[in-house]
DNA sequence: ATTTAGCACTCTCCTGTTGAGAGTGCAAAG
DNA sequence: CTTTGCACTCTCAACAGGAGAGTGCTAAAT
């Protein structure tokens, strides 16, 4: 990204066109022609001058004629800098506060909060809102439990972080009373609780290896269930870590009506993994992240922009949230709309420690 | 509906004629004209010949044309008509049972194994599909835990009928510490395990009006705590029981292409409550269940057919699943696909217990 | 040195027309 | 009962023409 537009070097004049420019586009969405932009701006200006200002805009990148006789329309570049120098940022009416504030009430259950979250942010925008949940790097044990299902069947359930619950079966080979299995979930929780479930691995692996000498019985049960405990896939599915909502809003959106853009983008939904891949990109730049249109590098998001900001608590980044919609979107509500959100978020986990 | 047509009705010519055009334009999607179907039925019959039978077709509602020149397309009825007394079911190829039977491989995990299931669905079919999971009527307490999280925030977990567990977090008048809470739960569980969720509620009601004259300390307090555990609002979130995937596929699909019905389709699905009522109509009738068209009666389903099966383990049925597509739909693949997916499931759910 | 007016030009979009093609229904003949 | 013949209807694609919007360029005005 060498061809940094510096708003320096347009004409006072010339931005102030090209952000009424913008503007009147993303309000009405047909491209602008200079007899509109010179009725518009209230500078009393002929359309001829102003098309000279828009011709030297077109040659920066800025603009963009659809064709000879359409006005113009702003190009990802200038979506650019109309966010990066150009908007002024709404403050969101106290009602909305509210309303967001409401929504994202503290509340026991974690996972719906992360929905609501979600459903949140589509509602209010009329885009589509997207979570993306906090990674689970580093996971302390909190507790473990067992219970006997049936015959050689155990159920396993894993307190992590205080806040999250993974449960797994695993097939045994003898039959465990409950008694049994409540002496090794102790004796486990007593090594193990607290501690991080990776070192819980490593650990467990160790004493595999010391267990070949050591005949106490009751412990080799234990380290051996819980090595099948630990064992699997580490961690959760990997798709299960993005909330989506308030896909079907984009299908309102004119740009992208065809029904063939559309089918892409929801897949990219599904597949969750690019959008994911964007997000972590977000997770690492402080503050808000703005993706416009090809900027994003995917081409299904050509005609769209990601609106992002982590969220935190204690300092600590836990992850993204934000966004999707047309590039052309009124970026000056959206914005504070997606920062609010996630310094609520945080707050409404913060309370739940 | 009363106006049943019994295929007796009409002469087996016109059934013949009848079943070849229904096949016709599943296959092509183009309404089919007298001389095409004159061409493509080996009885050896002129276009006006086949004119007439067509008009008789029409009268009785089976058929309708869409304007003066454009051939014929079988109505809801006709659809009907044909699925009921006409269609020849395929057999499925060995190497597509195989590719069900692989997706569906027995799995520890329940909801990953129902989640499969619905993919599956929909890939095979390129269409939609949906599992209704077990509707939970009648829960059994399995086991009861709690994990002390932090001051006065305590987490219950509870195993549900051998698969489920449901954790939800209360907050407590006072802290306990981890071996109150192991005595409460044992309490618990030696009571409760077992027995029915609502029965437990009942008896949790009854505890509390005796307790007041008791003065058990620890009784109190498990009987309390059991009150917050359970008094939830009993059911788990109501969306939480419809598995949709491959909803894109219907985009695809010629007949649905607007994106206005598209959008109002996409919003059923989200609401799930349409749907959910849909199946619940399936899951009594015995066995397979088709709804075409406008015979479902909601205005969104109007070209599309939902095909149906419930699943059951030990005769038992837990819940229905299935596929949604245009009306329009190969039916001859999609029953027994539907059919022996069902089926599968069902043997997968056995072999967990 | 800007700004403006004038003008020719281009492109889209809407509208109307036209003809081909497909399919129908009906009446009369086989 | 089936077929032939025929007039009729309707869609669809292609084409043409005109209105409208907007442009770029040049020359005049400020």
């Amino acid at each position: 990204m060498v061809s940094t537009t510096d708003s320096s070097q347009l004409s006072e004049r010339s931005l102030y066109l090209f952000k009424a420019l913008v503007e009147h586009f993303i309000e009405d969405g047909t491209p602008v022609g200079s007899r509109t932009l010179s009725k518009d701006s209230n500078l009393n200006l002929s359309p001829a001058s102003i098309r000279n200002v828009m011709a030297d805009l077109e040659d920066l990148g800025l603009l963009h004629s659809p064709h000879t006789s359409a006005g113009r329309v702003p190009t990802a570049k200038g979506y650019r800098l109309f966010v990066d120098s150009l908007l002024r940022v709404n403050d969101l009416k106290s009602d909305e506060v509210q309303k967001i504030a409401r929504e994202m009430a503290p509340d026991n259950d974690y996972s719906s909060l992360m929905q609501r979250t979600s459903s949140m942010l589509s509602n209010i925008t009329q885009l589509a809102g997207v979570v993306m949940l906090p990674r689970t790097t580093q996971s302390k044990l909190r507790h473990i439990e067992f219970v006997s299902l049936s015959t050689n069947r155990v159920l396993v359930v894993l307190i992590v972080n205080d806040r999250e619950v993974q449960n797994r079966i695993i097939n045994t080979d003898k039959t465990y009373t409950t008694s049994e299995l409540q002496q090794i979930s102790n004796y486990l929780n007593d090594i193990y609780a607290g501690k991080d479930l990776t070192a819980v691995r490593a650990s467990i692996l160790d004493e595999l290896e010391k267990m070949k000498e050591e005949v106490n019985q009751s412990m080799q049960s234990a380290i051996e269930m819980a090595q099948m405990a630990f064992n699997n896939d580490g961690t959760q599915n990997e798709g299960d870590d993005l909330l989506f909502s308030g896909q079907t809003n984009l299908m309102d959106v004119e740009e992208l009506c065809d029904v063939d853009k559309l089918k892409k983008l929801f897949e990219t939904f599904n597949q969750k993994r690019d959008i994911l891949h964007l997000l972590e990109q977000a997770i690492n730049a402080d503050g808000m992240q703005i993706f416009i249109g090809e900027e994003s590098g995917y081409d299904v998001l050509d005609n769209c922009s990601v609106v992002t900001s982590p969220y935190e608590v204690d300092g600590e980044i836990l992850g993204v949230l934000g966004v999707i919609g047309p590039t052309r979107m009124h970026y000056e509500r959206v914005i504070p709309i997606v920062d609010i959100t996630a310094k609520m978020l945080g707050v409404a986990l913060n309370l739940k420690n």
